[in-house]
DNA sequence: CTGAAAGCGCTTACAG
DNA sequence: CTGAAAGCGCTTACAG
């Protein structure tokens, strides 16, 4: 069953069909009735293969979501998609592995499916400098910041993650804490992590708490059985420490198991602060303190640059969403009146 | 770049290249190489648009999941997908919406991209029987049984749920629990569930444990806000449960925190069971008792059966795969003793 | 082993 | 508003 099945059956020419199933405006009335007629009658899909083999442009945008399993970008998918649909747009979604490289995906579907533009949910600064250039479609990067690359059509939208951190270590200072581990970060998504840490040590030199990176820092990826191996290995180094700043829910998920198994409960023993607000996080026992980062506001402001872009052609915008604390179970003072000494000790 | 700037540079026909891009056995050593040199050099990407429009058949098999945010699925396409590559075999993995048409889009996928064989990762019953017909090539459904159905180019491997189900209540009874809520099933999969909270009957029936349906069941969504809301509904209900049977972790996991904010502590209070064994479950406070589906088993028997019936043409098979239970701290014995009176109240 | 040519199922100027 | 025809970038008999 093809279009010249239908064109047959229909009485029409090929053409006339063509244009009838892509709502092509020159068309007649009588015409698109009896060829949707039997379209649907016979129940046709047209094939894509040929479609895009020679189609100018798609109709739609593309979402390029890396990292399948990342809880914060499975809300903004959702959310990015119910604007879009709102919007009348038509949307793909395209999940990529955590550590492949989203833009040379992206060069891919620009070839074989022209999208009218591209929306990023994560991504690698370093591979869109190395990659990004052959992409002409207005493009938008969520929850990482592409101002420093200068490309005239790319926009981004985050979260201030070195603010945010700092505020994290701020509001454990504001506790009493003054041995605070932060745990996590990994290569896919480098800058992030790399933003939070940064965060985390200028609040540190700020407020004059000592911070050894060696000690007090241990990476990883954003799993609950990695976060667990981990904050295990970080105690391990560093016993004293009275709270943790995990830069991922899912990681302060599994920082809160290995502290149980070790004989340290949270927050009575160890305060424990995550990162993202994702849904789980208020499900966990105990719930989360977390940096909410703003789901909302990321994904309403992405798509409408997005699809202003795509309609006129406009410069690309670099904006900061703010961010805001969640309070938890998961924050209390420091267990020194339990008889645990001032660690981590320094040489 | 197309595959004639290819046979210009490399000084071959068209033909040619197409033979050595798709590795096909009649062509010389000394073509090959020089054409894939001229690939390399010139990072050449075939438009799998045309390519696709022409082949008759892709070499490699399609995995369609059905629930993206499902973590047992998850962990399944990891797996198969290792088991896959190192069999030799390419493969190419779809994420579907928990409620779309899985066989409607493997039709889709037949027609434009031929694959050898198709692995579903769930599936509705009613939707293979109303479309799966058209389908020809061996397929493959895990996680549930497609036995009745008798398609003869479909065969499935599923966990006995009824079997699981009925061993959870039997070890809620041994531990001396009489009140005994079940939680959780939806549509998408709802054979699943059905099958879960069939098995849950007759063990109930076979040990003389009252159930009452309508008080004792609630259905919701397998999600921690859905599962959360489901338990609270249940408990203003049945406030005299000892013990909760939720048909997945993540359900669990609602219900744990639902069951916390009501002032009932696990599982102190009330008991609480999952479904799947996800790793998730291992991380959470407290760690789910819970059934482990497994996941490593339905991999390497699915793959192992789908590439056989690819390469030679045999009948399908359905089999059972056996489950475990896996021991959690979720469950203790009924909080009786602790002034709570034996209810549900039956009138 | 290699090439010339047909054709996959569509879309899109172009002409009417 | 409609149709005849070219062509998107590949693969694949077919002939040599």
């Amino acid at each position: 069953m093809t279009i010249k099945d239908i064109a047959r059956l229909s009485g029409y020419s090929v053409a006339t069909v063509s244009r009838a199933l892509n709502s092509h405006p020159d068309i007649s009335e009588a015409a698109r009735a009896k060829i949707l007629e039997v379209v649907a009658q016979q129940d046709f899909q047209p094939n894509n293969n040929a479609k895009h083999l020679k189609q100018q442009a798609d109709t739609g945008v593309a979402i390029v979501v890396k990292g399948i399993m990342n809880l914060l970008f499975a809300e903004l998918v959702e959310r990015v998609q119910d604007l879009l649909q709102s919007a009348g747009q038509e949307a793909s979604v395209h999940y990529l592995d955590e550590d492949a490289n989203e833009v040379v995906y992206a060069c891919h579907l620009c070839r074989e499916r022209k999208p009218r533009g591209i929306l990023f949910l994560g991504g690698d600064l370093e591979l869109f400098r190395a990659g990004f250039a052959p992409i002409t479609v207005p493009c938008v990067l969520l929850t990482n910041s592409a101002r420093e690359l200068g490309f005239a059509n790319l926009s981004s939208f985050t979260t201030d993650d070195a603010a945010a951190a700092a505020q994290v270590i701020g509001l454990l200072a504001d506790k009493g804490h003054r041995s605070i581990g932060v745990l996590g970060g990994n290569f896919s998504c480098s800058q992030i992590s790399f933003r939070r840490l940064t965060g985390c040590k200028e609040a540190f030199a700020r407020l004059g708490i000592p911070f050894d990176e060696a000690l007090q820092y241990e990476p990883c990826r954003y799993s609950m059985r990695d976060a667990y191996a981990a904050t295990r290995r970080l105690l391990e180094r560093s016993p004293g420490l009275t709270a943790l700043f995990a830069v991922g829910d899912v990681i302060a998920m599994g920082a809160v198991r290995a502290l149980r198994d070790l004989g340290r409960r949270v927050p009575d023993d160890l305060s424990v602060v995550g990162y993202d607000g994702v849904e789980m996080s208020r499900y966990t026992v105990p719930r989360l303190t977390t940096v909410r980062q703003d789901v909302t506001a990321l994904a309403e402001r992405g798509v409408d640059d997005l699809l202003r872009r795509i309609g006129w052609n406009r410069p690309p915008v670099h904006e900061v969403i703010p961010f805001r604390m969640i309070d938890g179970e998961s924050v209390a003072g420091p267990a020194a009146e339990k008889g645990r000494g001032p660690e981590p000790s320094r040489p």
